[in-house]
DNA sequence: AATGAATGAGTCTTCATTCAT
DNA sequence: TATGAATGAAGACTCATTCAT
């Protein structure tokens, strides 16, 4: 008997994240440009050609891949979307987004260590990570400005300097030095008490 | 009639710096795995064969990049070697870190995107890299264990974050948002207030 | 729908037996260090990439081809392995050599130009040839000292001289004075005369 | 003050035999195709270019090799070049090659080991080697016709066999068992009593 | 939907040879 | 005479992608 419809697309969206998966954990632990697809159809346990029904080329998996993260970080900036941030939005952004890297810490590091390759950042950088980055620094100076900041343009730049300083901590020297759940927990709370 | 020595010499050292610069700068911007051995000569306006001539792989090429530039950032930390900061020294390190950046600052550019990328990465981890973290990490704890800081390991942290933050910001946005000299010159100002 | 086991299997089967003949003769009258990939490939009808599907490398393929033969050559000899001969199995092993190669001609031709190439002598130095030569020597010595030749180490020596000195004419003269048969089966009768 | 004329000729004498001997070596024991000439000057004291100076190329300094070696082989065969041989000359012949490979033992066996190799084969094949073959066989078989032996095609055949196989053992298996010069003695004097 | 044999362009690397000095 | 920097063709090997089954 044939499949019916509903179970082939529950196996095709089965498998979509599978091999997504095993791509994302691949990419950034060995790197974009070294992650071959027999590599990557033995880690999925499927074979080459499958990936190619799922996927029209090896780039079109990543750019499936950066869009599904870009997507979970921007829906917790600026929640009502009116290009304003209240000191309350700003802590729920900053709780959120701590909240979201601990809960999927695994997930994220690798979603940074992806987005910083070179390769990566070409694709990046004409699409929504361009936009989403314009009105990040925006939004962020707007709030520094309303607030009595004296000089907004540097606390966006010291902000933004330490979110990515943080991610780029975990990633590099988290194996060197355990990095204790504690110390997010503080690092969250200067942040938010120093910009609120 | 051969060349003399001082010939040969002067001409391998300008080669060898003239692949060197070239490298680094392909490295950082299509990522040292994209780069061929074909466009850095081409690039380079060299031969094929030549590199050859003067790194036995296009690893020991990369080797000797990432050592030259390593060098330059260790020697400006901790003169003195005994292991200790004071707060002269600490500025001394902070200021000097940014005028070397300012100074070359396309070049720190470059060397910061080429360290980042993960298969560098690996080989940074077993280098010279490593040892550096583990002492960097224990001066400053020290360093703020002794000037009053009541909680030396998160300022650590957030120091790193900024420096490393800082980094990434010149890395990946510069060239959607040109970052102008005096906010190098203001955040530089906040870490040292900040800290001393 | 994907080709059944068996299918892939005579598929592979068919594949490897080609490659492994194609290269046998390239090997044996270029040279080993003298065919390329390339040459291999057009010889064969395959495409460069295909023969490292089937051979992890060009040695691992020469590898597989010394083996092939070399299992043909021990089965012979000492069948019933308990490290003496008796007259009987020493002509039973002469003929039975001289009939593979009468058989199968062309193949051991090629097969002891191989084997005598200085790259690939190395190979065998620290496989399964050391270890054969130097049991045939041993058992060939108790042979002669049993059967009361005055001088077993100057038989051995004459004996392996008149073998390998057949493969060399075979190999190195066939083409200017072309070798009759029968001249083959004198050879042989002469030796079995000489040696029971 | 300039060198003379005579002096001159004599560093190229010198150098010349340098690198051939050296050459012999390397070729010997890596095979022809292995050795770069990088390695040959580096082994000869010499620079990449001198030999270009003394040899068109690599190939023809190959080919100087051979014919040097040729010319003492053949000059100790048919001295008074009456395409006939006496049992005297037969006896003079086998001692003179015998102590030819005894006194020079490393420069035979490294030559022997040259011209097995399928590259040099080829080379020789069209060269001195084929003439001086033909004519060889054709002298024994008339020396065994005039005197007595029934087969002497096969006399010729297992005399060749015998020498080639010599030869072979020698390069062969001399590192696996230490081969005494006593036996080199004994299996001279069995080559002269068997054949005259 | 699923397989993996097959392709060929492209990668790093080696090396005989040339030539300015 | 002597040097070694420089070249470029060629070699072993990898891999994204296609396609018959």
């Amino acid at each position: 008997m044939p499949r019916t419809e509903k179970q082939l697309n529950a196996i095709r969206k089965d498998r979509r994240e599978q091999i997504m998966n095993t791509a994302l954990t691949l990419f950034s632990r060995e790197g974009y440009g070294h992650v071959s697809i027999s590599m990557l159809a033995r880690h999925a346990g499927i074979s080459k050609g499958l990936m190619y029904n799922y996927f029209k080329s090896k780039e079109q998996l990543l750019k499936e891949i950066l869009d599904s993260g870009m997507k979970e970080i921007v829906q917790y900036f600026d929640p009502n979307n009116d290009g304003r941030l209240t000191p309350q939005e700003f802590e729920h952004f900053v709780r959120n987004t701590f909240r979201l890297m601990r809960d999927n810490r695994e997930f994220w590091i690798k979603f940074f260590s992806l987005i910083i390759q070179p390769n990566v950042k070409i694709l990046l950088k004409d699409g929504v990570m361009a936009g989403f980055m314009r009105r990040y620094f925006k939004i962020f100076e707007e709030y520094f400005k309303d607030h009595g900041f004296r000089d907004p343009e540097l606390e966006v730049f010291q902000l933004s300097a330490l979110i990515e300083g943080f991610g780029i901590i975990m990633l590099y020297y988290e194996d060197l030095t355990e990095i204790p759940v504690t110390l997010f927990k503080k690092f969250e709370e200067r942040i938010i008490q120093t910009y609120t």
